[in-house]
RNA sequence: GGCGCCAUGGUGUAAUUGGUUAACACGCCGCCCUCUCAAGGCGGAGAGUUCGGGUUCGAUCCCCGAUGGCGCUACCA
């Protein structure tokens, strides 16, 4: 018997490709990343495909694509358990063989049947194990004679407990466990004999899964025992909780990792903030939040995973991506924002270094990538539309565009431009005129960016430079239209 | 219903394995800064640790019970 619990860790992500990668099981592939990167161990995908009806490929690659999104790289795998059936069938015939396991030839439908009696007669809805006593020789007789059988695990009498690394000891009495079926009567193994067959294959020493899994960890742990093989170590990992305290759903919105990138959220941003749902650093560290991947990866540790299910809380990711966008660096940031652009429809007409200088001054203050194709719009474009309650905000006054238009001849009529000669040239005009400069500033904004918001006029000035300054002053009677 | 798990401000978490004015972050409120909005700086409100017992000189922390939430209860995973 070997020890499976020395030596360099392994463990696994094992999705059913039933949906696209949800953010509950984002956070169990992060955490078994972390752990295995922590370790230096070997962190293994296995996509656990036995369900045909529900599984599909296109499934698969939103799974993938979630995980490279949120930077997830794998060492081995992805195992897909629809090309290893021999080793579930395999499996089941060892236990059948060692009297663990036994034929079952009730069908679904009498099995339905009799559950739902059981139910209105209040009895428990558990399988009366009426196959597990049949004579050896009627078992050869129906098989022989065609008839279907599933096999079905024979729990034992007694309890079955393990020291789970994070929830501590959890027991369970086997008579509260049914007999479950192992081996579909269609040849297909069930969930509870793929993971145990695979992690056993796969001489997996941890397994950090969701904490929806408690109750089927003692079934699992049976089919060790029955396989003499040695047990892993169990994580379960609490849930993640939309905030009505229920389980995270669609009906909360939005439930895949992919949406969130959609939203404009940047992919580190996410992951930081996934890492700290149900996990702590420690007390040490508890001053500060932001991480990067690599302190991520040298602080994690089973132990910092608290036990109680955590609420997804939106405004505290909103706040991890504005910190990550404005760390980003410009060029970085660049293609991330190329793609927004691509989905509004919005065509850059400036050189590179434009562009980046535009994203330099801008990055502070967006708190999400679709700024930079919504109201960043004017700093890329000429074809940017006046945000109606911003005009109503700084434009409203009817003498304004005309004074503005005379501000535009004024930098038309300057040598250069620079926020500093910007700034002197309002000023100077404000005071000829014996009016505020907020006024004008104000003013110039809504003209030159279409916003009541942005960065400092003047730098904005300098950024468009000086012929688009003049050009948008002396057409704020006719604001721009897109389109 | 049965079985299991969990329980610290609105949210995420801390609190040297019993001794703290219960801490930090997000959010919220106010002030400063100021050409707008963020950011930033400063300050503030917000939990006496779900409730009730018990152990103890002393409980967020240990024990029991209740309540609530969540999970599982398939020839789904």
């Amino acid at each position: 018997m070997t020890d499976t619990a020395s030596g360099a860790p392994r463990v696994r992500f094992a999705p059913s490709p039933t949906g696209y990668l949800h953010v509950g099981g984002a956070r169990t592939a992060l955490f078994n990343w972390l752990f295995a990167r922590n370790t230096g161990g070997t962190f293994i995908l296995r996509i656990e495909d036995t369900d045909f009806e529900r599984s599909s490929e296109a499934m698969v690659e939103g799974i993938l694509e979630g995980m490279r999104w949120i930077g997830l790289d794998w060492d081995e795998g992805p195992f897909f358990q629809s090309q290893r059936l021999p080793l579930y069938q395999e499996t089941a015939e060892k236990l059948v063989a060692a009297g663990h396991a036994y034929y079952c030839f009730c069908s679904k439908e009498e099995l339905e049947r009799r559950r739902a009696a059981a139910a209105a007669a209040g009895r428990p809805p558990m399988y009366d194990r009426r196959c597990r006593t049949l004579e050896l020789d009627d078992i050869a007789e129906r098989r022989a004679a065609g008839h279907a059988c599933a096999v079905r695990f024979a729990v034992p009498e007694g309890s079955t407990f393990w020291d789970d690394a994070v929830f501590g000891r959890v027991e369970f009495a086997n008579a509260d466990l049914e007999d479950f079926v192992l081996l579909r009567s269609d040849g297909i193994p069930t969930y509870h004999l793929s993971v145990v067959a695979d992690d056993i294959d796969m001489r997996l020493t941890h397994i950090i899964r969701g904490a929806d899994h408690i109750s089927n960890t003692p079934k699992q742990i049976l089919q060790y025992r029955a396989l003499g093989a040695d047990l892993p170590i169990f994580a379960h990992v609490p849930l993640i909780l939309g905030p009505d305290k229920t389980r995270l759903s669609k009906r909360h919105g939005a439930t895949s990792v992919i949406a969130y990138k959609d939203m404009g959220i940047v992919p580190e941003a996410f992951r930081n903030f996934l890492a700290l749902l149900g996990w702590s650093p420690g007390p040490q560290h508890k001053d500060r939040e932001l991480f990067s991947s690599d302190e991520l990866i040298r602080l994690f540790s089973l132990d910092g995973i608290s036990k109680s299910n955590a609420v997804f809380d939106n405004d505290k990711l909103a706040w991890f991506n504005t910190e990550y966008i404005r760390a980003y660096d410009s060029a970085k940031l660049l293609p991330l924002i190329e793609e927004e652009w691509k989905a509004a429809d919005v065509k850059p007409n400036r050189s590179q270094g434009e562009i980046l200088a535009a994203i330099d001054l801008l990055k502070p203050r967006a708190r999400n990538l679709k700024d930079f194709a919504t109201s960043f719009r004017a700093y890329f474009t000429d074809r940017f539309e006046y945000d109606p309650a911003a005009v109503t905000r700084f434009l409203a006054d009817a003498t304004l565009p005309g004074l503005l238009q005379e501000l535009g001849q004024r930098y038309a009529a300057a040598t250069t431009l620079t926020e500093a000669s910007a700034e002197e040239v309002l000023r100077a005009f404000a005071a000829e005129k014996g009016m505020k400069a907020g006024l004008l500033i104000n003013g110039s904004r809504v003209a030159l960016t279409g916003q009541a918001v942005a960065p400092s006029l003047f730098a904005v000035m300098a950024l468009l430079g000086q012929e688009r300054v003049v050009q948008r002053l002396s057409e704020v009677a006719q604001p721009p239209k897109a389109g």
